[in-house]
DNA sequence: GCCGTTTTCGGCCCGACTGTTTTCAGTCG
């Protein structure tokens, strides 16, 4: 059995909520957590590790003790102390720890004082009146239990940040007609360019704060005040979506923004570096004693504690704070560092507008090139194209080419990856293309090792240049594929080919530790918009910021290069030299020569 | 259970708001 980072993470949470349940020491609790949070942001699985003798008590937040159990689980699939709580912990803990309102004191007197082991008992002794007899369970709590048992559970509550960006922007802008407002700017996850946001967090700056307390409570979209008081507040938007505002004086803006953007992990940290010399960090300031030294701006409570500006996008505590301290924070990536948008489709297929309205739309965003990749005729739902239709193709884009309009049209192909590993269309048609862009579109239930074999398998080809969306995850749709990413990683680099951040806001795959990996092996990273309409080619946004996440730097990513450099770079993939490109495409470079 | 610019023991981030309480539990960020 296959065990995952994710495997022993979720263990060690179960482990953490359970302990909780047994009043266990807070710290102990707390130590499982941050665990857990190692290794999710673990670019390397664990196992993989073991194997290599590396010492996984070296890993932050993992001791000796948790070194050892996590080898038990990968030995064995099973933790002594979890297989122990879990008899002695009736099975609807967890469950009840889910809900609203109850935390580990009321989840444990709803089943040792009343005996309740399932949700259907507790929605029962609700109505039946049987919580009256235990504190803790007044009218309004006993309502939202109700509430919550009674419809039945959404699954994926958290928002794709391209959804929330659509009422974020309405909503600031209402904001910044408040009374008395000086500033007004979103934090959180939001702020982090996270690829999902479970709530929208805002920090606001006004001498007076009530007024702006009141008018955003009384936003025509608000569908309910979950919570207001003098200097916060938190209501439900009619579309589901939660947001939370904090309004703090102008002095106070900088630990604010700090401490309302995240993530909880790296405020912790820096906390505890404050501490450490003798700093109190809240969100009103930096203070030593009574004394507030700084606040009113992020760069000074980094400079509080000694450490360079951190951009939102690398606070998650996975090595941001030690690269800051060394001084080796990465230059992260710009939206105009990219030249062009390698992944795009048009009415060919299954696109919406004309080969040229795509090509004129992205010169009009600014594009050097783009890169037209239609599906090839295994994708049959998008009307794929077959040798015959591509042929045609190719001659309509040289045309265009010697249009000279001033942005260059690339010929591709986003062809398909078979079950075998074979590709769905002849060496010698994809041998007349600039480059070959390889996705997986079926099967994508096989197992990790046969998944992987299949890719694998692929970059034998003599013409491949990009995996796209090289996990196939669709957000709150579709589950990733299985495969092992290093091992796919370390065969790119090996083959000189390139690897996709499809900037899709619902795919944004890869991910963030993905993008850490494949820069990390050296594999160049295409963001690539796979617009269907000239409206998506403006996703590529998207795609910078999950890059930002990634550490991604304008030297990580494949088109920032400027299009002399690029063909060379993708001709190599072609198996062709320098020199002998296929087609006339007319060459513009703005920018070839500027340094890094 | 982890960790070390005072420490191998004794610390461990911090505050607002709600509900059910009269000092606290839970949730959120």
């Amino acid at each position: 059995m296959a065990v995952h980072n994710v495997d022993i993470a979720r263990a060690f949470e179960e482990l953490a909520d359970l302990l909780e349940l047994d009043e266990a020491n807070p710290f102990r609790i707390r130590a499982y957590r941050n665990a857990a949070q190692t290794l999710r942001g673990l670019d390397t699985e664990v196992v993989d590790l073991v194997r290599s003798q590396h010492e996984l008590s070296e890993l932050p937040g993992i001791g000796k003790d948790l070194a050892s159990k996590i080898r038990d689980y990968l030995e064995t699939g099973h933790i002594e102390l979890l297989d122990e709580l879990h008899r002695t912990t009736p099975a609807v803990a967890t469950e009840l720890l889910r809900l609203p309102r109850l935390g580990p004191k009321r989840a444990k007197a709803l089943y040792e004082k009343l005996g309740i082991h399932t949700l259907e008992q507790l929605h029962r002794a609700i109505l039946d009146g049987r919580l009256d007899e235990l504190s803790g369970f007044g009218p309004a709590i006993k309502r939202d239990l109700l509430h919550a048992l009674e419809t039945k559970p959404t699954g994926a509550t958290r928002t794709p940040l391209v959804t929330a960006t659509v009422y974020v922007g309405a909503l600031v802008a209402h904001l910044k007609r408040a009374p008395g407002i000086e500033a007004v700017t979103v934090a959180g996850s939001y702020r982090r360019s996270q690829e999902t946001v479970g709530d929208i967090d805002i920090v606001a700056t006004a001498r007076d704060h009530k007024p702006v307390i009141e008018w955003f409570t009384h936003y025509d979209e608000v569908a309910k005040i979950l919570a207001a008081g003098p200097t916060r507040a938190t209501i439900q938007l009619r579309s589901g979506l939660q947001v939370d505002l904090r309004v703090v004086s102008a002095e106070s803006y900088g630990a604010a923004l700090h401490y309302f953007t995240g993530s909880k992990a790296h405020n912790i940290a820096i906390r505890a570096m404050g501490q450490k010399r003798g700093l109190k960090i809240n969100e009103y300031g930096v203070f030593r004693g009574a004394k507030r030294i700084a606040g009113v701006t992020e760069e000074e409570v980094y400079k509080s504690v000694g450490l360079p500006y951190i951009e939102p996008e690398l606070r998650e505590n996975r090595g941001e704070l030690e690269a800051a301290a060394a001084g080796q924070l990465p230059h992260l990536l710009e939206p105009r560092d990219l030249k062009g948008d390698l992944h795009t489709h048009t009415s060919a297929t299954d696109g919406h507008n004309t080969l040229r309205e795509m090509v004129l739309a992205a010169k009009e965003r600014g594009h050097a090139y783009i890169a037209i990749t239609e599906h090839s005729r295994h994708v049959t739902i998008a009307h794929g194209l077959d040798p015959g239709r591509l042929h045609k193709q190719i001659d309509e884009i040289d045309r265009l080419n010697e249009e000279n309009l001033g942005i260059a049209v690339l010929k591709g192909i986003e062809v398909d990856i078979l079950e075998d590993g074979k590709l769905d269309l002849a060496d010698a048609v994809l041998g007349r293309l600039d480059l070959v862009v390889g996705a997986i579109h079926s099967r994508f239930n096989l197992s990790r090792a046969k998944q992987t074999e299949r890719i694998l398998r692929a970059l034998d080809r003599p013409h491949f240049s990009i995996l796209a969306h090289p996990t196939g995850r669709l957000l709150g749709e579709r589950e990733p594929y299985d495969i092992d990413m290093p091992r796919v990683i370390a065969a790119l680099k090996e083959r000189g080919a390139f690897i996709e951040l499809n900037a899709h806001p619902e795919r944004l795959d890869l991910t963030d530790v993905h993008c850490r990996l494949a820069k990390n092996a050296g594999v160049l990273v295409s963001i690539a918009t796979d617009a269907h309409r000239v409206q998506e080619l403006g996703y590529l946004s998207f795609g910078v910021g999950q890059a930002r996440r990634g550490w991604l730097e304008r030297i990580d990513v494949l088109n920032t290069r400027p299009l002399r450099e690029l063909r060379t770079l993708l001709a190599r993939t072609m198996g062709r030299s320098e020199g002998a490109l296929g087609g006339k495409a007319v060459e513009h470079e703005h920018s070839r020569g500027t340094s890094h």
